[in-house]
DNA sequence: TCTTGTTCTTGGTCGGACCATTTGGTAGGA
DNA sequence: TCCTACCAAATGGTCCGACCAAGAACAAGA
């Protein structure tokens, strides 16, 4: 806590040197956030009062009253006027907390892989479904460029990421259900294309595995075989899932902070 | 503006009288988002500033700073710290928005209903399969007794309506998939079992036609037969969904506001 | 024309003040 | 003893005014 202190004093100048300067409300919001998620904090207890914590970690209540709302919104805690902020049950969170799930302190937790690849398979897949019935021509004419991309051997590491992040995110656009897309963009938002990227070798699968695939998918669209073409979708996502199993239980996906002082707010009632 | 101004003073005061007392910074938030949502604000357009937007409001910045964070929260808006607020794709959104899609200014939209029944119905589908493969006995032991509750053809509507939420809830529950879950949860939060009961006549099915699908699924869950469970969870969300588009085409859906006041803030770039 | 440095705009934080609501205790009465 | 009504403390909601820091717009120089 006082660790914290020390961090949000500095949080202004250490990352004005080079990083991008994370305000102290949002430092704050992520340090309360995981000791909520680490359970230090369980449903029903209440957070400390806003100029309690104010004072002890030497900032403004209006940082603290910040980093609260944050927890707020992302429906951890429920605030009542006069009453204070009670942590809440994490299944009734918003999905937007699901990428800290997967990702907390640097660790990938595989069994929150797995569940966020089962339910964003359920998606991809309904996506394809449902674009492979309604896609008009040039919404098939951009499917179909991606998955010429995909097709191509000679395309870089990072342009590979990015046309399979692109190929789902349009199979889910053309299925003109806009529930269906924004489920998926919030599900969608860890291992970016530059972050797989780097981890090149071990998440690229070979181009002679997803290149017929791709070419499968296509056929699909065009000839209207929706059950062909989820089919194809399924096999990607398959493909896919499994380099990342992978690369996840061999260990490797554990990645240092971008900010190596992880000190955390003292449990405090 | 002036009327947005007038609305915002009298926040506290009109709803302390019954009411619960609205945050001013909430009602600006909704009528901010009203002004997004509606296309008031296009992607790439910058809101106002906070002085400038708190001075012609006659509220404090602090008031339009919490609005704007809810906005941001929400990926409606991108705050950047010297450059503003500029508004987002609508379909990079949270997908917290979905309930304000659905229904704004008391008018519910089609469309959106159909696009979310469509969503739900993949999860909750993806669900019950899960769960039916997944679910311990005690869990198995929750569902059955919700489905009895169902079954019951003398239970109030309000406990038809709760149990046939809990019963979609629980379902997911079971599918030991968190993300799943939360999925459905967020969106859930329309038409509460509450808003349906007022609403009976005509969003409750005969009992002779829910109980049989009930004790279909239920025999399925204890059989182990999963198709057999997809197909009769399929059958009670068709039915009940067939109940709400009637509802909704029958133009009864339209609700009059809870605060009839529903001025906007004026288009201000 | 491009680069660099300055200035202005604008968000981030602070501290203090006041109001509204909730909570919990306390006094009074049945 | 128990219940009720009231009061006071705790706590969130709002406002104000000030300052700092990051970004953008602009001006000066190479």
């Amino acid at each position: 806590m006082q660790t914290l202190g020390r961090r949000l004093a500095l949080g202004g100048k250490q990352l004005a040197a080079k990083n991008r300067p994370r305000p102290r409300s949002e430092i704050l919001a992520d340090e309360l956030r995981k000791q909520i998620l680490a359970a230090n904090y369980r449903p029903g207890d209440r957070l400390p009062p806003e100029r309690q914590l104010a004072q002890r970690l030497g900032v403004g209540r209006s940082t603290v009253r910040e980093a609260f709302k944050k927890l707020e919104q992302l429906r951890l805690v429920e605030i009542r006027h006069g009453g204070g902020a009670t942590v809440r049950r994490l299944e009734d969170a918003s999905l937007d907390i699901v990428p800290m799930l997967v990702r907390s302190e640097g660790k990938v937790s595989l069994p929150m892989v797995e569940q966020l690849f089962e339910a964003r398979r359920v998606l991809i897949i309904a996506g394809t479904r449902l674009a492979a019935e309604r896609a008009g021509p040039e919404e098939l004419a951009a499917i179909r460029r991606v998955l010429w991309r995909l097709d191509d051997g000679g395309i870089s590491d990072l342009d590979y990421f990015r046309a399979l992040d692109e190929l789902f995110r349009i199979l889910c656009a053309a299925s003109h259900n806009l529930v269906l897309h924004m489920a998926r963009n919030a599900l969608q938002s860890m291992f970016s294309p530059e972050r797989r990227a780097r981890l090149r070798p071990r998440l690229r699968p070979p181009a002679d595995l997803i290149a017929p695939i791709a070419r499968r998918l296509e056929r699909a669209l065009v000839e209207g075989d929706i059950e062909g073409a989820v089919a194809a979708i399924t096999a990607i996502l398959t493909v896919q899932e499994n380099r990342i199993f992978d690369f996840i239980r061999s260990g490797a996906a554990e990645q240092p902070a971008p900010s190596p002082d992880e000190e955390v707010v003292a449990r405090t009632h």
